[in-house]
DNA sequence: GATGAATGAGGATTCATTCAT
DNA sequence: TATGAATGAATCCTCATTCAT
């Protein structure tokens, strides 16, 4: 069944490179990846590439923001419509999410912003805005929340919620570098979450 | 105008390489450093690197060797001459240790292991056996000696060493993403310190 | 936002196209416009275009001849009609139909021809055919008759036509090359027609 | 005897490359010659045009100054230092200065500026200024010089000393245009002398 | 040992042309 | 017919590496 060399599919075009794109991307760095092995990974000729996406750069910002787009507002969403306790909500939910996250497509992400964040300042403003900034705040703003409610108290860590990240983003960084060694994310991050939420509660 | 350094000295060429190596990747990160670069800024000709040193590859992992040495080590010394008790040293030497790595070169390192280490596996080895393996030893190994004392008690911590790295991880992370956004680095890895240590202590 | 002109008519749509295509090789040259531009310029899909015509060069010599059609024949029937003398003609007529050329499309074809005319030299050979050499023999016969009518002497103009033409030739390159700086042409034409007719005057 | 692959002189590169690129330019134009032809034709590597030239632009510049370069200058030379009346001057190295101009590479220049000159108004510019203004200064000073020694006439002339090169320009066209067509250009360019002398002779 | 001129493989981008719809 | 998505050859330019001097 040879596939017909030439397909029309506008609609589709755009997320499958993107998507080829990242694939690529995660496999061998932005700058190692060659404009054509992403056409090829997409089914694509190299040409089509250009009319989707007028450079190699422009493509690399839409994979970041592909990648970006709707993650975090779930988590916000969840922490506003949840009825459990400070406690439950973070031993639960909160720790679903965090644990996922070292193996998935964000952790390439970091590691594209790590190596190329310095040559794309827009990039690296987009990304903090849409998900650091709306993380931490949600973070920041559920523990608040947890204080007014009477079950944690004042704290250092109401203004470093970073702190919750920190084993993440360890995590995230020893998956990059050091894919062979294990490495325990899971209990890494339970064990901060204990540790916090010992430090916190009232 | 490259300065003639005092007396050219053959033995120093590759160490002022290696510098002058550094600080361009640094800036530029390793795949957008030229060659040509890196022999300005060593006040050297592009002909010359390639007698100290094969390949840029070559170059590269000299550069990251070139850093590593003798820094892990003078922790580790510290910690095997030290008559500080366990909490003491935690809270004294080795939080100082801490404080200022993610300003120091090894920054850059974590930099260059994460966009270039995937290509170059040996020197992600010789990393993580060189100061990796050696950083979390010395940690683990002084918490178990904490135990041995009675300082601390059995805890998920000793298997865990890099919930003390976590903080500061984030810290490079941030540094070298975000640059701009304030974060009070110093603090971040203050209350983990504190965490743990009410965490484990007996 | 191309407008749909009154009803497309096809009977139109090749001069439409060869319209739009004048324009842009005019203000870009051959080489320099895009086939797409010129789709746009004649509000019409890329692919239409080579229903009318084969290749980009196909449209060009049909837009060379477009331009060239019917322009010399006029002033050919102009002076078979003329009951004007020699030189009211000349002063007349002739001189009108020289001033014009530096600002008509004349112009544009001159600087199309020595661009890409080494590339096509059946075009030349139109050009020549179906311009020049009516033009020149225009002039020549014109002389000539001036020289049997016993209003002009022999001389060497009859064989170098070209003199005629050689400020307006001056006056076409000036304005494509130094198109800001000032010339005034019409003077410039005036004053040959004026040497040449005191030149030939019995 | 098999040429040495590797050769270093580069005192005489860049003359080397821009001639060779003046004979590709001359045969194909601008745009239709490939860098790497040029580098072909100079006996050297594509790689080390770049560094004489940034761009091929770049080289097109230097190409066009190159032809320009002291041309003018010598017929300024001459006309200063003359001792010959205004007509022996006009009839004798003016007039030969002019006839061999058709086939000098001058006539390519004007063929690069006609097609390349609308995107390059530097350059248009510098050979305004180094060329033209140049000529028609000299000419103009020289035909007002006739006039104080009293063997000229006011006349429009003065004004429009383009009329001396009108000739000379349609004779570079017509042999740009049309290489086979036979065209004495010698006797149009002496012809227009003639008529020239016999209008501004007191 | 030093130098930096010279090499050439590699990669991004453009655009005339084709063809499924 | 008419469209414009898709193709791929063509070309500029970069930069690690070599080598004559």
């Amino acid at each position: 069944m040879p596939k017909p060399r030439y397909q029309r599919r506008k609609q589709d075009r755009p997320q499958e490179i993107t998507q080829a794109a990242f694939a690529a991307f995660a496999e061998k760095g932005y700058t190692a990846t060659r404009v054509e092995e992403v056409a090829q990974r997409a089914g694509v000729s190299k040409g089509l590439m250009y009319l989707y996406f007028k450079t190699k750069e422009e493509l690399f910002k839409a994979v970041v923001k592909s990648v970006v787009i709707r993650r975090i507002d779930q988590l916000i969403d969840t922490i506003e419509s949840t009825e459990l306790s400070s406690e439950d909500f973070i031993r639960g939910p909160l720790l679903s999410f965090m644990k996922q996250l070292p193996g998935s497509p964000v952790a390439i992400v970091i590691r594209l912003l790590i190596s190329e964040g310095p040559r794309h300042p827009d990039l690296v403003d987009y990304y903090y805005d849409n998900v650091v900034a709306k993380g931490i705040g949600a973070i920041t703003k559920f523990v608040e929340q947890g204080v007014e409610r009477g079950e944690f108290r004042q704290s250092a860590i109401t203004e470093l919620p970073q702190l919750f990240l920190a084993p993440v983003m360890l995590s995230i960084i020893w998956g990059l570098i050091f894919k062979d060694r294990p490495l325990d994310t899971d209990k890494l991050i339970e064990t901060q979450i204990d540790m916090l939420l010992a430090h916190i509660k009232a």
